[in-house]
DNA sequence: GTTGAGCGTT
């Protein structure tokens, strides 16, 4: 009984992979997922009726028809519709449950001339898309201008552009950059890990995987022990974390969170590996700096 | 009344 594949295709004409079974004559979904991502379970044609047969799904563990898995063709059955490749399935589910996502935040423009006025640059921008909102930085005594400003505009296509250039404005030349002083910002921060709050202590790391596999590829289950009542989730494509960022999910008939999982700062050498100098610079560098990072949940 | 890498009074 050990040593036992199965075979398993994403289509009845394509050619089938082996797929290993446990001991007890079971295969794990996710062991179908790991070589076909996306995959929510199996199914298969029924030799007798010639109709095609779904194979019994509890709790992320495949059964065998008749407790026999037999030498049939197994095929890959993906979220809401059979025939879509894991691309489709992740642009659906990013644009079904849209939030947050393509959301344009304030730009900084830097290095103004002096003498730029807020319509300056409002005409300047209007010429790659809709703005929404300039400013000029100005001293508050004398109103003079400190050079820099933020601009934001109405679609997320227009940011980029503007973001990939540079600007030559009242004779200068200017950039465009996300600004860095929101931490957890409105927009970027393109996380392709989710954070998962209110979590109860039966949810395992398959169970969190089995469910938020219907939305895309998971590549990584994180629940902390002991027991804290949250998970982080990593998905393949960043699009999908991003847009169950503020649902309310139902795991196991619980209703749990979904935010964004804030950037780990336990160990500074993770974010900058090989800095140089050593250890102590880098620290002294993040004393100094005003750059505040949000408390960590690890 | 200056300046030229940066990071936003309300």
């Amino acid at each position: 009984m050990s040593e036992l594949y199965i075979r398993v295709a994403e289509d009845e004409s394509e050619e089938p992979m082996e797929i290993p079974s446990e001991d007890d004559g079971t295969v794990l979904l996710s062991s179908v997922a790991a070589q076909f991502p996306g995959a929510c379970g199996l199914r298969y044609r029924n030799p007798e009726s010639q109709c095609m047969r779904g194979v019994r799904l509890v709790e992320g563990v495949l059964h065998a028809p008749e407790n026999d898995w037999g030498s049939l063709v197994y095929v890959v059955n993906y979220p809401k519709d059979n025939k879509r490749k894991m691309e489709e399935i992740d642009a659906a589910s990013a644009v079904k449950v849209k939030r947050g996502f393509q959301k344009t935040s304030d730009l900084i423009v830097l290095g103004l001339p002096w003498k730029t006025s807020e319509q300056d640059l409002k005409d300047y921008f209007s010429t790659f898309g809709e703005v929404i909102m300039v400013q000029v930085k100005r001293d508050a005594k004398n109103g003079n201008s400190k050079g820099f400003g933020f601009v934001r505009f109405t679609d997320y296509e227009t940011q980029t552009k503007v973001i990939a250039q540079r600007h030559m404005i009242d004779g200068r030349w200017c950039d465009c950059k996300l600004p860095n002083s929101r931490m957890c910002p409105d927009e970027p921060m393109r996380s392709r890990k989710i954070f998962v709050g209110r979590c109860t202590e039966d949810m395992t790391p398959d169970d969190l995987r089995q469910y938020f596999m219907q939305y895309g590829e998971v590549t990584d289950v994180f629940i902390p022990k002991p027991f804290r009542a949250f998970a982080f989730v990593t998905f393949a494509d960043d699009q999908v974390a991003q847009a169950l960022c503020g649902e309310d999910l139902i795991i196991k008939g619980v209703s749990v969170h979904i935010s964004n999982a804030e950037p780990k700062h336990n160990n500074i050498h993770q974010l900058f590996p090989n800095f140089p100098g050593g250890s102590a610079s880098l620290a002294a560098m993040f004393d100094r700096s005003r750059y505040q990072f949000p408390s960590s949940h690890v």
